[in-house]
DNA sequence: TCACGGTAGTGAACGCCGTTTACTCACGAA
DNA sequence: TTCGTGAGTAAACGGCGTTCACTACCGTGA
């Protein structure tokens, strides 16, 4: 489906694997970047359902059929839309991460929790499409190294790197292979090995960090999806009740968010944004 | 939108509200059953995608415009749906709780939480269009006291019942007033006023319930809708070690759940269904 | 210099979709 | 028996994803 490969010009100059790229590649390649970028305002501006070939295609003053040139379906189209949202996402991440003093683990932590929750905020249609319930022809064509799953590999390892980072500069409390339920320990032996080649790592850690990202990722989406409004105006201190709980587990010291409009690190953290 | 009142006839039958209903009444209300049935069905069978009045209507022998003799737009109709699902799930998790000896807390509190993953395992779709990221327009336009709105309600309840009832028969350790985090507090104090009229709670067991709820929601929606499949294939033992660090919170004692092909009070619970 | 092959893009068409409109027809009450 | 009302239909509108035949155009090789 994308593009085969053509002969490239002037390939002297292509010292190991940066062969030049040709005009047309050039220009192909900003197209890319130019539908992906309407794709993403048009859901940001107006909504998911508003994100149609036709659309996209009228906002750059083109037809729907030359969106074909690029992608070969509206759902291979919004997956690439997903792994430029998921490559935003984890500059974001890194952005809030750099804003923190280096051995500062206390803060790492709570820097990224929050940085992924603002994130969240700020983006909440970006979120849906990330996070929320998974449209049915998204996900199950899982077709090559997919765009959009690599880079959502790599956000999960911005925060599975900075676990094992809190873990082996001050361990924290783990439980031991043999006290953890067998079914779940073989889950998490066939997790490190594929997921994480080579690494060392007593399974308990791979279990903490992932209780940890589900009370995290859970609680966000619970938040952004406004399943909460039932009862709560603004989750913003039930999110940072958790991260008291969760502090402890890993070993941390609480410490609550810089304000908003005040001096320090906090704040925005870092968007990431292309526009 | 809905149909206006029309003249009722035999109203000396009708004692206190329970109007005899008219003839055409009766066939209105069975093909606004069939048509939410078969809306599941398809929801069900084809995916959200395939739930157009157009399908519905074919499949029930009619063309889509008799549709809106019923409904006054493709999103109305979803919305009956919603709360007809919710009725479904409330009623699952009735009966999951009534397959538990009456005094026994522990094992209804654990019920509950069970009954509840089961319930969304087996309806995935439903459960995404409950839970998954609000459609635009589906939830906006709130028009009078909602069928959906009701139902979900009334859901909400169903926990929080429980809950407090789990609280006032052994009362758990739960933060003072002046320990909450102020913003927190105010929320809180808010929706006992609202949400739970003339009952007098301390905010720390609101607290308390909405922190479970939301380790318990975000949990089931992270597992349902696939976020955990980077690591898990089974994630039950992750849902099983959760409810092992729920249950002290709460006061209670943690217990497997019983083995799905053994005796006891396990296995489904219940499941509510109409069809 | 020129012809050629591949690429970007168009316009028309197909079969879906939600929704509106004008209409028919049968039932039930007066 | 008449007549209003509610259920249902057919046709149409505009929008959707997608396909197909077609046309420009650009860079290359002879």
């Amino acid at each position: 489906m994308a593009a085969g490969r053509r002969r490239e010009p002037r390939e002297q100059d292509a010292r190991r694997g940066v062969p030049v790229k040709s005009r047309r590649d050039r220009l192909r390649e900003a197209t890319v970047r130019e539908i992906t970028q309407t794709a993403r305002r048009i859901l940001v501006e107006e909504g998911p359902e508003a994100v149609t070939l036709r659309a996209i295609a009228r906002e750059m003053g083109m037809t729907a059929p030359a969106l074909y040139r690029y992608f070969g379906s509206h759902h291979e189209l919004l997956r690439h839309v997903v792994g430029d949202v998921f490559a935003d996402l984890t500059a974001a991440l890194k952005a809030g991460l750099h804003a923190v003093p280096e051995g500062d683990m206390d803060g790492q932590f709570l820097a990224a929790a929050r940085t992924f929750r603002q994130w969240a905020f700020a983006h909440r249609r970006e979120y849906a499409l990330l996070f929320g319930a998974p449209m049915p022809g998204l996900t199950d064509h899982r077709e090559q190294a997919d765009f959009a799953e690599e880079n959502a590999r790599r956000f999960g390892l911005t925060f599975l790197t900075l676990f094992l980072e809190l873990w082996s500069k001050c361990p924290f409390e783990v439980p031991a292979d043999e006290d953890i339920d067998p079914g779940l320990r073989e889950q998490l032996r066939r997790y490190r090995e594929l997921g994480l080649e080579g690494a060392d790592l007593p399974l308990g850690v791979i279990q903490v960090f992932l209780q940890c990202w589900v009370r995290l990722q859970g609680a966000v989406s619970l938040e952004v999806f406004g399943h909460l409004d039932f009862a709560l105006d603004d989750p913003e201190p039930m999110f940072e009740l958790m991260l008291t709980e969760l502090a402890p587990v890993l070993g941390l010291e609480y410490s609550p968010p810089a304000p908003p409009a005040g001096g320090g690190t906090g704040d925005g953290a870092g968007d990431g944004e292309t526009r």
